[in-house]
DNA sequence: GTCTATAATTCGATAGAC
DNA sequence: GTCTATCGAATTATAGAC
């Protein structure tokens, strides 16, 4: 689909039986990624792929191993959380909702968020994965200051968000700007982080 | 598992050829329940369903068809909301949070909801039967009131509860107590509804 | 009404040629 | 590094005996 170029080693020829595998690799995953974002784990065909990456089904399994090891790869996601604990206490809903907004419709062929969500529903490893990142990402950047019990919920409430506009496209919830969405949900947030 | 005994009939042996039809179809129904709760609609096999009806695989084809029809019997659900519309404002963010608790945690052998949110993550059949039932059955309890934008908002806050307290089981929600939820979300809810 | 047997696909994974 | 060919397993669905 689109053309990556000669890569940053410059434009000479490759030498003779020279690997492109990173760049091949990156092409794979990225085909992946969406359609495990679109299908779900079991939907998700090796043969999709790799007709996706247009590439044989074999490299697939050659690069990744197993269906199972190209999953994980596609798991591998950073939230990219900004350090929350600065935030003002009557900022903090706001601020919160913003990163979530321009995370999840910042850059469209960005999948991650959308195959963690997807699958985790589904698919135990992916559940697991999803608990992690919770545990590690976002407890740390917003539990500090307010408890276990508020940090979940507040993750209730915003991954409700995603599975409602993004995952079901509820009409009323997928209908709403960007700012409808700040300023009707920012005060739901702040009640619970009260 | 259970013994549904001889019925409202009465406890005389069936004719010569009876049919237990009735009974048959909802063991089999209560199976696939089962089933596509726990694992999707993907996952969920013929074979598994029938092995848990204590059944053939041929007689689920025989009595619904194919997996798909199973499926749409499976999605056919009645929320039993109650009217909204009679709630004084003030309470409305309570009830409507007691009523979600009590239909999740009411019997655990109705996998109802369970199947319906579960499946339409990754099945868009189920996605668009939930999109009705919001349509036919949420939005016409608590949309009058409050327009189309708040009722989506208040759906996602629920949803997300759902999701991460009942399916994803991210610890930090699973733990509450319904007690703690109802203390601790309805502030959320009522900021929505405002 | 219930089960056996099997047709027809589809998929993950492997072996090996070039 | 890439592709062809194929195996073996699992699944939905059907035909037909009892």
């Amino acid at each position: 689909m689109d053309d990556p170029g000669p890569g940053p080693s410059g434009g000479a020829p490759r030498p003779p039986g020279a690997r492109s595998s990173d760049r091949t690799r990156a092409v794979i995953l990225r085909a992946a990624r969406a359609h495990f974002a679109r299908h779900g784990y079991e939907r998700t065909t090796i043969r999709g792929v790799a007709a996706d990456a247009a590439i044989d089904a074999s490299m697939v399994m050659r690069y990744f191993g197993s269906k199972e090891k190209l999953f994980d790869a596609a798991l591998t996601i950073d939230l990219r959380l900004p350090d929350l604990t600065a935030v003002a206490r009557d900022d903090l809903a706001h601020v919160l909702l913003r990163t979530f907004l321009d995370r999840w419709e910042g850059d469209p062929a960005d999948d991650a968020l959308l195959v963690l969500l997807r699958s985790a529903v589904t698919n135990e490893r992916a559940a697991e994965r999803l608990r992690e990142i919770f545990a590690g990402q976002v407890a740390p950047a917003l539990g500090e200051a307010m408890g276990p019990r508020r940090a979940g919920l507040v993750s209730a409430q915003l991954l409700g968000l995603a599975l409602t506009r993004y995952l079901l496209r509820v009409p009323d919830v997928a209908a709403l700007t960007p700012d409808e969405v700040a300023e009707l949900y920012a005060p739901a947030l702040d009640a619970v982080l009260s």
